[in-house]
DNA sequence: TTATTAAATAATAATAAATATCATTTAGTA
DNA sequence: TACTAAATGATATTTATTATTATTTAATAA
């Protein structure tokens, strides 16, 4: 792991493949894809031990959850952005427009009774793959 | 339920407390609340009809999905908003901004690969009760 | 480098959440 | 009012998640 890395915690070898599996995987992979890219590392990684370190490595910080469709996904970008997300198939591409963050940053200093600390905007739509399938349809 | 209302569905009993009681309530009930809120009026519904009413009316477009810290949240509210969530208890309060709705649909015009329908934003911070109970602390 | 130890893991059991089944009831209509 | 497809309630089943525990391991210091 990235000596520069902040987080008190222990690294050990399924903490360290489950954080580079999602470094690598940018599409937000659910529980059940980050168990199956990781075993191809560990191939005697247990199922508990990936839920409770998703659990663990989100309580600490070091990835984010998200839930697209009643689905859970895992999130290891930190740099705030934004989304698209297909309302037919739940893909979630991540979007990044810097204006957009200030925007919302600035409307959020208006806002009383929470203290914000961070923005991201959704957008919802439909993918192009989506799209095509159901113009042959 | 109103006449003006769409939806080629059964308004059955169940569905016009499970309606009514999200319309009433908004601040994002999970199931539980719903079953709860739902069961001082049909004392004998069943926890299954409102699991599966839940899900049949999100499908037909009556009600919306969302999640907050890994609890499916259900919204009511169809005018396009924007959220503050707070990272702590996991409250969830609608916020209004038109300029914000128009401003993200602009920068959404732009993006390429998905045709973008809506957008919201999700303000993350910490409620005030959340804030004080930590000062205490 | 090795010994020590608190924490993490694998395997599995236990819970909780969500869905499926099916006999009975009901909303919508004719 | 009678008919029928669909919805319900009760419950079984499945799936997702968390808890338990004997064993292993990462981090620390001798
Ligand atoms: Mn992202
Ligand atoms: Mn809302
Ligand atoms: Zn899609
Ligand atoms: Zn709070």
């Amino acid at each position: 792991m990235k000596p520069t890395e902040k987080a008190d915690i222990k690294y050990t070898n399924q903490r360290v493949e489950i954080l580079t599996f999602l470094r690598e995987h940018q599409g937000h992979p659910t529980v059940d894809e980050v168990y199956d890219g990781v075993r191809k590392k560990l191939t005697r990684i247990s199922k508990a031990t990936v839920y409770k370190n998703l659990k663990f490595l989100t309580e600490k910080g070091l990835l984010e959850e998200v839930n697209v469709k009643g689905v859970s996904r895992f999130e290891a970008n930190f740099i705030p952005h934004h989304h698209l997300i297909c309302r037919e198939c739940g893909k979630m591409e991540d979007f990044n427009s810097e204006q957009l963050l200030d925007y919302s940053m600035k409307i959020a200093e208006e806002i009383e009774g929470f203290t914000i600390v961070s923005t991201s905007t959704n957008f919802y739509g439909i993918c192009k793959k989506c799209r095509e399938c159901k113009k042959e349809t």
